[in-house]
DNA sequence: CACTACTCGCAACAATGTTGCAGGAGTAAA
DNA sequence: TTTACTCCTGCAACATTGTTGCGAGTAGTG
């Protein structure tokens, strides 16, 4: 799906400045941080792109994807997803050795018991490790 | 375990500060963000506190507990982890209407197949849902 | 007690998260 | 196409958090 086609589904206005951070995630193979997403976007405006992040990530468009780092990141859902709710239940893998983190769609996190009195709503699955370019 | 004798266990110097900071610890039954610490010690300084915890954790007193919130938190280790490596694999959970996470010794990260090339060195889970307090 | 290494507290700075506001751009209706 | 309205953008401003350097203070050792 196109960076407009991505925004028209979604209900958003479609702007310059979304096609350019989607099109960003379209061709990313890996969980971009909004430091990632600055530096590939000449001159653009911090603010702004914190707001864009936040919007996609109520309407369906990206999830976080939570890695242990320090620096929050995002990646394109796999489609299912709205402004309803998420649903990305697949892994995460963080490199610990250059700091990517990648979608491991074939893992998914198991759906289990919480303690008596507690409501599970979902469950996240971050494998900590080195990416194949590290591990050697 | 006291706070002494934790210390005394790991090698590190036993000073006020850190008998504190341990007694809240100790005390807690949820993990502690930083800002959950400097509001129990009165007159406490931002950095040293932070390297405290810094030091703990690498030492294996603590262990960070990752719970998707923008803000870290650490909790005490079960005992077996050292200035080598820990051994925390239970899982946390978060609790999105009070903020509040736990440790759930009873869960554990599932031990899994990493893609071809992708070394594993640890998962960690994370379960988000609503504490027994905030469920009602 | 004296020495050494570690710890503490302060200053300072970088990075990030967040909100308010005015002007500009997209969208739908006339 | 023009108008009107809503949403988006970019800037200012501020809060929070992460991080390092340095001098003074303190714990541990003999």
């Amino acid at each position: 799906m196109s960076a407009v086609e991505l925004l028209t589904h979604h209900q958003l206005r479609k702007t310059q400045f979304r096609e350019r951070v989607l099109d960003l995630f379209l061709h990313a193979d890996q969980a971009l941080s909004q430091r990632d997403l600055e530096e590939q976007l000449h001159e653009s405006d911090r603010i702004t792109l914190y707001r864009t992040l936040k919007t996609f990530e109520e309407k369906g468009l990206i999830h976080k994807a939570i890695d242990g780092s320090d620096r929050l990141k995002y990646a394109l859902c796999s489609g299912h997803c709205d402004v309803h709710a998420h649903h990305d239940h697949h892994a995460h893998f963080h490199c610990e050795s250059c700091g990517r983190t990648f979608c491991v769609e074939e893992v998914l996190a198991p759906h289990l018991e919480a303690p008596p009195g507690f409501v599970v709503e979902s469950t996240h699955l971050i494998i900590n490790g080195r990416c194949a370019l590290c591990a050697n």
